[in-house]
DNA sequence: GGTGGGTGTAACAGAAACTGTTGCAACAAC
DNA sequence: GTTGTTGCAACAGTTTCTGTTACACCCACC
């Protein structure tokens, strides 16, 4: 599959509405965040849009119209980001179900599922120590 | 995408044949495994493939061949099956290279790769710490 | 109250990845 | 040799994501 971009994309937007804040540029239209991210504006979008929904940005319609942090940059932390977009998880179950008469096929789909639930909340730790802020401090200086 | 389901396929295919062993038939042919995981031996042969390449796994050719455990099912870690299936990173950077005269364009791949690095890093930790044998055992209680 | 710049969203094309399938060469136990 | 099985290439089908076009809708401003 193609990597999911997902995250970056969302990421990427929010980390530019930041910078365009601190420089006094409250509001950006979606050309300009697409401008940025090398996109189309319709990506931009649907990629806000999500983040939007869950209360991450705000948006003004009209003239004069973009978009804008609904938080501070330092408030936001990327596992809310992912849970915005949400992006696929990292493991998927068999897609057909396996022969339920084996033993083994009848149960690893729930052993698995505590697997991959562990690994995703330990995903999630992480991404929940990285803020808005972080992303964009870390950027400027390369 | 489609979810991976790579991960699942050879931890399925892992606890069929350390089951069998402890039931006392050593080998099983790509056919028996397909059986329990329901799905094509082609898919069944390429994932334990991956396996041989990664000496989780071994396999005997001409009449009476198929597949065998290498090691001891308690000394396998998923994060070795993750490794050797090589699904794919849960998070790509963009698709498309970024604005570079954008300050967060020019900057953001590095930032990203470092927290992106770090959630990598949470999820192994957590693959680690389980074996076929553990998924064995939560298999046969469901 | 028009007007114009911008968002919201549907529809569709293209690319990429994975699964599943068929076919056949290679191989080794018997 | 015969037979059962792996190794692998080639291809179709499905799904998912990105990108693009098109158009309705919205609202600050004149």
């Amino acid at each position: 599959m193609a990597a999911n971009s997902r995250l970056t994309i969302a990421t990427h937007a929010l980390a530019w509405l930041a910078l365009a804040r601190r420089r006094g540029q409250e509001v950006l239209t979606s050309e300009q965040v697409a401008a940025s991210v090398n996109t189309n504006p319709v990506i931009i979008r649907r990629s806000l849009g999500d983040l939007r929904r869950a209360g991450l940005v705000e948006v003004r319609h009209g003239a004069g119209a973009g978009w804008s942090l609904a938080r501070e940059p330092e408030g936001i932390t990327l596992l809310e980001v992912y849970d915005a977009v949400d992006a696929q998880p990292p493991f998927g179950l068999h897609r057909t179900e396996p022969n339920l008469e084996c033993p083994v096929g009848h149960g690893i789909r729930p052993a698995l599922s505590g697997v991959y639930g562990r690994v995703e909340q330990a995903m999630r730790r992480e991404l929940a120590e990285t803020s808005i802020a972080d992303v964009l401090r870390e950027t400027l200086v390369n």
